[in-house]
DNA sequence: AAAAACAATAGACCGTGGTCCATGGTTTTG
DNA sequence: CAAAACCATGGACCACGGTCTATTGTTTTT
C-alpha cells in the first residue's frame, strides 16, 4: 500500500512513517509503476505501526525499538534476537517497578494531606 | 545548604537543579552572607529531588511535576492538591498498564519464535 | 483538461529535558 | 597569598522525537 493508506489506517502520520523508516523501524518497496517513485509498503508495516505506537506510550524509545526490529531481521541469529527481547522485557518491568513506586509514593501523600513528613 | 552539597547529596547535577528551580519545581532563598549572592536551599528539597529523579524515570514530565509541587502550595486548596494526585495516580497506572500490554506482546513473540504472524 | 489529492525529498523548525561554557565574583585550602 | 574550588548568571548547545514547509512531480477526480 503507499504510504498515505498506511498512514490512515495506522494512524501514524506520513512524516512519523518516513522518519521511523529513515531510522530503520520499518522499510519500503519500490512501487510497481515506472512512471512515479512512490513507494510501496507491505502489510505487515501495519502490524509494526501498531506496536511502535504503543512501546512509545509504553516509554520505550527509537533506539529501542531499531534494536528488536533488527533482532529480528533474517540475517541474525535467533537466539540474539530473544536475548533482545528479554532484556527489553526486564526493563519494561523494571519501569513498571518503578511507576509502582511513584504511586505508592502518591497514594502516601493522599493519605497524610500532604502534610510535610 | 549551598547547591554543591544539594547536588552531592542528592546526585543531581548542579544544572539540572537551577534548570528545575527555573521551571518552577523548587525553591532557594538568599543566603545569610551579605557579601556574596550564594543561594540557600533548604533541606526539603533533598527529599523532592529524590522524588523527581523517582517520578521522571517512571516517566511523568517537568510539567506534571510541577504541577503536583503546586497542588501542594500553601494558598493551594488541599481539595485541588487531592485531585491532582488521584489525576497523575491514575496516569501512572495506566502507564503501567500499557507496559504490561507491551510485555504481553513481547513474550508472545518470545513464544512464537519471531515468525511472521 | 483543470483542479484536487497524493507522493518524494530535503531541510527548517519545535518542545522537552537537560548539559556545557564563559564570565566574574567568593570562599576555602595548601 | 595564591591556587583551587565554589557560586550566580546568561546563553549556547545537544539529543530526541517528531512536525511543517517548500518544491517538484504524479495520479485522481470532476
Amino acid at each position: 500500500m503507499r504510504i498515505g493508506e498506511l498512514a490512515e489506517r495506522s494512524g501514524v502520520s506520513r512524516d512519523t512513517i518516513r522518519f521511523y523508516e529513515r531510522h530503520g523501524l520499518l522499510r519500503s518497496e519500490a512501487g510497481a509503476s515506472a512512471t512515479n517513485s512512490y513507494r510501496d509498503y507491505p502489510e505487515e508495516n501495519l502490524h509494526k505501526l501498531t506496536f511502535f505506537a504503543q512501546a512509545r506510550e509504553a516509554g520505550m524509545s527509537i533506539a529501542d525499538l531499531r534494536s528488536l526490529v533488527e533482532a529480528r531481521g533474517d540475517s541474525c541469529d535467533p537466539q540474539d534476537a530473544e536475548a533482545v527481547i528479554r532484556a527489553k522485557i526486564a526493563e519494561l518491568r523494571e519501569r513498571a517497578e518503578q511507576i509502582g513506586r511513584v504511586v505508592g509514593f502518591l497514594e502516601n501523600e493522599l493519605k497524610s494531606g500532604g502534610r510535610p513528613s
